[in-house]
DNA sequence: GTGGGTACGCACCAAAAAGTGCGTACCCAC
DNA sequence: GTGGGTACGCACTTTTTGGTGCGTACCCAC
């Protein structure tokens, strides 16, 4: 993660933005403004607590993310983009809509999660 | 990079464009149109042999990137974006300005470097 | 009082990614 | 004829990344 030399700029954008998962994890807080670490993790089925946890440290310290303790007790925490990461807007709607357009042309489906757990019956 | 699922539109971009260097390849490719391996190579001085080639063929698979052999003798080809490519655009275009952005706001500084080999006497 | 949810940190291990060095086949300049 | 540039492929090792499982501390529902 540590890179001395730029010679691009997109390299500068790719070390803040370039580990796995992390566009994934802020197109969702861009769509949903605040979102709690569980809702994120639900929201993203394939990545590991670890995972997160890592990646959402990584992008506070770079200053994209903001994270609010709601509540100490059993902690709860509330993400969102500081204005420094709505600034990446342009890049995560791009990369939103060249997806879509791929998924589509390329047969793939994109089965959206709900961020918070069902609330009926066992659906199986 | 074999995925089976999608949740979001980011992931599928991510499939395509999230190994290293991939953007930072793109990006110079959608700057100069056609480039050849070495001129690539220059443009991206961090990056191995042995990676510049492993990207360019996941491109190249990918339908992103077309490879055309300019001589065979000592071998000399040429890379340019598809059409498809061409669609990456905004996300590129995005990216080169995101990472320009905050390379002033964070003073770091971008020292591009030429694709061709100085050809006149040393420049310093 | 027992289990589940909340949001982690830590340690250990497996897997994937990347670096290094060597070989190729040909051309050209010196 | 010797060395350098062109664009790689291959094998081997190292580094990085990620997964898994365990522990925490507290609350609430049953």
């Amino acid at each position: 993660m540590t890179e001395r030399a730029y010679h691009c700029p997109v390299e500068v954008t790719l070390e803040v933005i370039g580990a796995r998962w992390t566009p994934v994890i802020l197109a969702h807080l861009k769509e949903n403004d605040r979102l709690r670490f569980g809702q994120i993790r639900r929201l993203i089925p394939d990545i590991s607590e670890k995972m997160l946890t890592q990646r959402l440290r990584e992008l506070e310290r770079a200053g994209i993310i903001d994270r609010t303790l709601v509540r100490a007790a059993p902690a709860q925490v509330e993400y969102r983009l500081t204005t420094a990461g709505r600034g990446l807007s342009p890049v995560l709607n791009a990369m939103w809509d060249w997806g879509r357009q791929r998924a589509t042309t390329m047969g793939l489906t994109i089965t959206p999660v709900p961020a918070d757990p069902r609330p009926g019956p066992a659906t199986e």
